[in-house]
DNA sequence: ACGGCTCTTGACCATCCGGTCAAGTACTGC
DNA sequence: GCAGTACTTGACCGGATGGTCAAGAGCCGT
């Protein structure tokens, strides 16, 4: 099944033939079929088995941290580490985003996801440690920033994670102008 | 070739065929391949196309501003509003930074867009308006916070674009914390 | 040793797809 | 009206793909 990822991530979804993965591992084609009973299905299992992994890590990183931003900060800096070391669920969660087929799982995901992050931001706007708007925006705007980071100097370029956390925090937490001396 | 773009956009590159563009425009197969080289041709043209037309009406809308800040701060609400005026174009977009044969033409066009905005960013950080650190940087997070808002709340929920720019504009400036008052 | 079960094989099928091409059609200049 | 050019048609082809299936292979419990 990582195998398979991984092909997915490398040669994209649509031209990845069965036949290819199937030989690749050096089995038959039967046994694709007797373990999954379509592509699609091995696509959706990867997605969700790869989502459920990734909120793991962050759950763990956060540990039972006291604040809320420096909350934020350590899901943002797990997510980044996780997503360096596994480069091809980036590429197959890009893809999977642009299929039809693909993206009610996928959103299922995000959303819980986007809902745990939320909670956290709307206790730090009660807390007053963060601006009054709308968390879930917020939320989805930090997304945006991980996410492509992520894609553009980690995954492309290949620099170190936590040089590219470090700037994913401290764009997150202050913008452009920022300079709020905090934590 | 507007519509191309829409059944691509609607229904995925790969999963579109020739014989569907062309029977949906209601002419032969041969008319496509006497204006295209390829199917592969066609997605580039449109890909390049609509790169230049954003790009125009960004710089448009920027037009004579002094202050870098508030340049970007018209760049970002341009974008938006673009980019829901052609829901589907980002949509390709997506899929054809998922695809290797595209993310060339692709990354060209977004290079210059990125240059462009790190031009006025450095600007406002040697004019001690924007914080001091890398201005490819900062470019690439903003995009990510613009993109991302722009797939979620306009084109998936419908919202009007102008509240996720001044939502976007808000997010790039001062982040989650922020409140200085500018401009 | 034998029936029955899980698991594996790979040839095969129906279908579809990008792209070609011989055969037009409409229109222009003469 | 003729020749030549610009454009259009759609049947057709070679090849690839997702998925099926009859035929086993290994492995029980009996």
């Amino acid at each position: 099944m990582d195998f398979a990822a991984r092909r997915f991530a490398e040669n994209g979804y649509h031209p990845t033939s069965v036949a290819e993965i199937v030989e690749g591992m050096s089995v038959g084609k039967g046994v694709f079929y007797w373990y999954f009973s379509s592509k699609e299905e091995l696509m959706l299992e990867i997605l969700r088995e790869s989502q459920t992994e990734l909120r793991r890590r962050q759950q763990q990183a956060i540990g039972d941290e006291p604040d809320p931003v420096r909350r934020i900060e350590l899901g943002i800096r797990a997510t980044l580490a996780w997503l360096a070391q596994h480069r091809h669920l980036v590429t197959l969660f890009a893809q999977a985003a642009t299929e039809q087929r693909f993206t009610d799982a996928l959103r299922q995901g995000q959303q819980v996801a986007v809902a745990d992050v939320a909670r956290h931001v709307k206790e730090g706007v009660v807390a007053g440690r963060i601006r009054d708007a709308d968390p879930e925006m917020l939320t989805h705007a930090m997304l945006g920033v991980i996410n492509h980071l992520a894609r553009t100097f980690v995954i492309d370029r290949g620099e170190p994670a936590d040089d590219v956390a470090d700037a994913a925090v401290a764009f997150c937490l202050t913008g452009l102008l920022g300079e709020p001396a905090s934590s």
